[in-house]
DNA sequence: TCCCAGGGATGAC
DNA sequence: GTCATCCATGGG
């Protein structure tokens, strides 16, 4: 499979560095934890991607976030929307710390957050994210933006991809997922709008809307709307999530998924996504042993 | 080689 | 409404 990969390309050169004061953030965990798939680490542990449609590189010094781009197109108020910098997560960290399961997904990736990722790119991340693993998540994303997108650094729009075609994104990798991102792509490409409008709608209304687009069930809908809406209260839950629930709050017993995502909102409420998000990485990165 | 991965669509019941 | 089966692909 031919792709560039972004070290063979012309290496980067950002004109400006916009510095952020952020006393409690992992940008690590927070890029790593399979959020976003855009993101590539770099050899000094800065990361290259895009946020908000602009190359940027990111890098973390202790309490300070370092934001390299290209002119003075970065503006402050959207790096603290995109990494949710204004939220205090003691609430978070109290439901974690109260919890003897939870506790080591505290210590281990503390100052993680939650993204605001465009919802378009969540859509087509968390679509492609189907019975697939991180690491070739990446790289479909990766050639998606290479082959199919104006700038290839960054991710195509959703005409973009509305004007390609199955055998396309086949030979990209997407496999059987090829016509859903396709037939999602176009109905996106053809009414914008319908999406946009999620954001005003209540989390099961918009679940349920989500779930009309190819491709997109209940697991990937829960998705776009934590990472794409930021709507708190979904708990997308996979493999990883599964095993850990059912291993600590259900005896090991098989439950649905929506028993569990049921059980998750009740218990930890309009915070459940966050705490979905420090106990998945810690159960993927074996932090927590199951 | 087989197993697994941030599951969804489909059809049977 | 729930459940089994099939679906591409590449990393481990």
């Amino acid at each position: 499979m031919e792709f560039m990969s972004t070290e063979l390309m012309a290496p980067k050169i950002f004109s400006s560095c916009h510095v952020f004061n952020t006393p409690d953030f992992n940008l690590l965990a927070t890029l790593e934890s399979g959020q976003v798939f855009g993101f590539t680490k770099e050899a000094d542990g800065g990361f290259l991607g895009a946020l908000n449609q602009v190359e940027v590189r990111l890098r973390q010094e202790e309490n300070h976030l370092l934001v390299e781009t290209e002119g003075e197109t970065v503006l402050e108020e959207a790096v603290r929307r995109y990494f949710d910098l204004d939220r205090d997560l003691n609430l978070v960290y109290s439901h974690l710390l109260s919890d003897p399961r939870l506790k080591p997904a505290h210590k281990a990736f503390k100052g993680l957050r939650l993204i605001r990722q465009n919802p378009w790119e969540a859509v087509a991340g968390f679509i492609v994210s189907a019975n697939n693993n991180v690491k070739r998540i990446q790289g479909i994303w990766q050639r998606l933006s290479n082959s199919l997108s104006e700038n290839p650094r960054i991710f195509p729009s959703a005409s973009a991809i509305a004007i390609s075609n199955e055998p396309a994104l086949r030979k990209i990798g997407l496999g059987y997922r090829a016509p859903y991102l396709l037939a999602t792509a176009r109905k996106i490409a053809d009414s914008p709008e319908r999406l946009t409008q999620i954001d005003q709608t209540d989390y099961e209304e918009a679940k349920e809307l989500l779930m009309k687009y190819p491709g997109v069930g209940s697991k990937v809908a829960d998705c776009i709307l934590l990472y794409g809406f930021h709507k708190l209260e979904a708990f997308p839950v996979d493999v990883w999530v599964s095993r850990f629930m059912r291993k600590f709050y259900f005896r090991n017993r098989k439950v649905s998924e929506k028993r569990i995502g049921l059980f998750a909102r009740k218990r930890w409420d309009s915070l459940a996504g966050y705490v979905q998000q420090y106990l998945f990485h810690a159960a993927r990165c074996q932090v927590i042993k199951l």
